[in-house]
DNA sequence: GAGCACTGC
């Protein structure tokens, strides 16, 4: 989403009776002064005349909102639906808001939106905004894409997992539909100057430039290489508190939550010694884990006579536009996940961040007005940096993204046509993954089973999908169901730093000798048996909202197992059958107690520890499974389940054949 | 004896 079109009206869906399209009317208007609007004959011939196009629109050009009804409006949809894909939610909610306000239509007539849990369109729709994921979960059911004429794919330079795939996808379902009657268009949109790849890739589509609404924005340098970025930075906000008017806010980027937290109390520590004619300030932390009420503050003007100064992640990037900001600082820094086949392990580390990352983050002082960028490294420092951020297909664990490509009837992955094809080993090691786990097979030619077939069904990790499947072998869907539910949200157990303790003595009442899975299930349990829900949530240091979102995404796998005709059979207290239940889509997440008291995996022999946060924390089982590892001080397993030796071996006999080979 | 960039189905 553009700020242009993210700015200035809430969210909530308005109905609205009259027609919008009426020249006297003021959202008419506004339409036609988008910068965007003396292009609209251009762009509809071009559109019309070429297969894909490549829209190169900057941030206030209004593409988003309006190309979809130009060509709706220019009668381009007769032959199917345009779909319009963004990276998130919230954005292809409050977009289709927008147009449908614009339209004159209600939500969810001609003009609609699909996201997961909430799907608002009907036989009427014409204009279908939704999450890139979503796309693709459909073109499983259906490659082709046969319910649309044209796919517009926003927010293409963000280069997310699912965009990459689509980009593959939306261009295979346009060449098996070329010699039909009912071509498919593809519209790609960036906001980067980065669209030579695009049009490339897309059989050298034309790219239209369109205009923005950009303000001038000044650029400053460090003069020397900072050893301390978060020293000039504290020094630089503290500068511009006194050099500029107080009036203008501040947007700063930083890494993490404990380095936004130390900066805020270092800012407000030295605000208490400011001369008495300098004015007051206000640090305000922005960070996704930060609850929803916490998050708005950085919407609030600062008290009169105060200055705003925002401490942000990279949410601030594209997720959450502030408006008013004067000034930016970029530290340069970001913390990025990095994955590397070889281990096995996502690992998030603090590095550079690309050109166009450090471009996206001056644009936020150009919004209503021009602004100054301040960036704490020198220009020589700037020249050196990657310029595009490496897309995320490159670095993160693939399984999930083989299962689905297969899934839609891709004979060869590796041969699959990306747009930045991902490391050859993370192809093999994804595929060596699905083929332990009986998804896919090599006998003659590599294909996807008819476990895998039904593994890509639901919205979730391989390895928790074949843990669903396996569960009508051991009578306990109902137990799995939870486990993975709330598995795949975040934590439901709150703890506040404060509270540690108190938390703790708290969920000692649930906890199992089973381990945490076992666990989370009795909080499951408990949570379902009592009235006052929020006030049991709150005594008991859970999370009420994760724990409802855990509900909501257990009755969509519910719905699934329904239509797939599994059978929701209850084990009662039976922990064992749930164990074994685990180990079908697990047991390769497996390790074993040493003689000094570590822990090594199974597969890799790493040493691993179990989480602190664990229920078995201070215990010392013989076998554990794990859920995920991960790279902190140490390398931690967390979500644990005690497990027999046995039932490994008993599942998977070579696997665990090659790997401890004296044991047998 | 700890620590969480950001999304999404």
């Amino acid at each position: 989403m553009t700020d242009e079109e993210r700015a200035g009206w809430d969210h909530t869906p308005k109905k609205q009776k009259t027609s919008n399209s009426s020249p006297e009317n003021d959202l008419y208007q506004q339409r036609c002064s988008l910068p965007i609007y003396p292009a609209r004959g251009k762009l509809i011939t071009e559109i019309r005349k070429a297969a894909s196009v490549v829209v190169l629109g900057e941030t206030g050009s209004g593409k988003t909102t309006q190309i979809p009804q130009y060509l709706l409006e220019a009668g381009m949809t007769k032959a199917g639906m345009i779909a319009v894909t963004q990276p998130r939610r919230v954005a292809a909610i409050s977009i289709s808001t927008r147009v449908a306000d614009e339209m004159g239509c209600e939500l969810g007539t001609q003009v609609g939106y699909c996201v997961r849990f909430d799907d608002a369109t009907s036989e009427q729709t014409k204009i279908k905004y939704m999450t890139d994921g979503m796309l693709l979960r459909e073109a499983i059911l259906d490659p082709k894409l046969s319910r649309y004429s044209i796919v517009v794919l926003d927010e293409a330079h963000e280069r997310t997992v699912h965009t990459d795939v689509l980009f593959g996808v939306v261009k295979a379902a346009q060449q098996h539909r070329a010699n039909g009657n009912r071509p498919l268009k593809i519209v790609v949109m960036s906001a980067t100057m980065d669209v030579d790849s695009f049009s490339q890739y897309f059989n050298k589509a034309p790219v239209l430039y369109l205009q923005g609404r950009q303000h001038p924005i000044e650029l400053m340098y460090s003069s020397s290489s900072q050893p301390d970025y978060l020293f000039s930075t504290l020094v630089t906000i503290f500068q511009i508190h006194q050099e500029q008017p107080v009036s203008e806010d501040m947007l700063v980027f930083l890494t993490g939550q404990e380095e936004i937290e130390s900066v805020a109390r270092s800012v407000r520590e030295v605000a208490l010694d400011l001369p008495q004619n300098v004015p007051g300030l206000v640090a305000i932390p922005m960070y996704a884990s930060l609850p929803p009420g916490q998050q708005l503050r950085v919407f609030q003007p600062a008290p009169s006579g105060k200055r705003k100064i925002i401490l942000a992640t990279n949410i601030a990037e594209t997720s959450v536009t502030i408006p008013g900001i004067k000034h930016v600082i970029d530290t340069g820094k970001v913390k990025a996940k990095s994955y590397q086949a070889g281990s096995g392990l996502d690992l998030l580390r603090v590095q550079w961040v690309s050109q166009a990352q450090a471009w996206q983050r001056t644009g936020r002082s150009g919004r209503e007005d021009s602004g100054t960028c301040w960036r704490m490294y020198t220009e020589d420092e700037f020249t050196k940096l990657l310029a595009n951020t490496i897309p995320e297909i490159q670095r993160c664990n693939l399984s999930s993204v083989v299962l689905q490509i297969m899934a839609l009837g891709i004979k060869n992955v590796l041969t699959f046509d990306f747009m930045d094809p991902p490391p050859r080993e993370s192809l093999e090691a994804a595929l060596k993954h699905l083929e332990l786990l009986g998804a896919v097979s090599r006998e003659r030619h590599l294909h996807l089973t008819p476990i895998g077939k039904e593994m890509s069904t639901y919205p979730l990790d391989p390895p928790m999908s074949k843990v669903i499947i396996s569960a009508k072998d051991y009578g306990c869907l109902e137990e799995i169901l939870t486990i993975v539910s709330v598995l795949s949200v975040e934590s439901i157990l709150h703890s506040p730093m404060s509270k540690r303790d108190k938390a703790l003595a708290a969920w000692k009442k649930f906890y199992c000798s089973e381990g945490d899975h076992v666990t989370l299930l009795s909080v499951y349990r408990a949570f379902k048996a009592v009235k006052n829900k929020k006030e049991w949530c709150r005594e008991n240091y859970i999370n009420h909202r994760n724990l409802k979102h855990a509900m909501e995404v257990r009755k969509q796998l519910r719905d699934l197992c329904v239509r797939a005709n599994l059978t929701l059979q209850s084990c009662g207290h039976d922990f064992t059958a749930i164990r074994k239940c685990l180990i079908q889509g697990l047991f390769m997440y497996s390790a074993e107690l040493q003689c000094d008291g570590s822990y090594l995996t199974l597969d890799r022999k790493q040493t691993v520890s179990i989480h602190p946060s664990s229920c078995l924390f201070q215990c010392k089982p013989s076998y554990l499974l794990y859920s995920e590892l991960v790279q902190t001080s140490k390398c931690y397993m967390r979500n644990v389940c005690v497990v027999d030796a046995e039932w490994l071996y008993e599942t998977a006999p070579s696997f665990f054949r090659q790997r401890c080979g004296k044991k047998r």
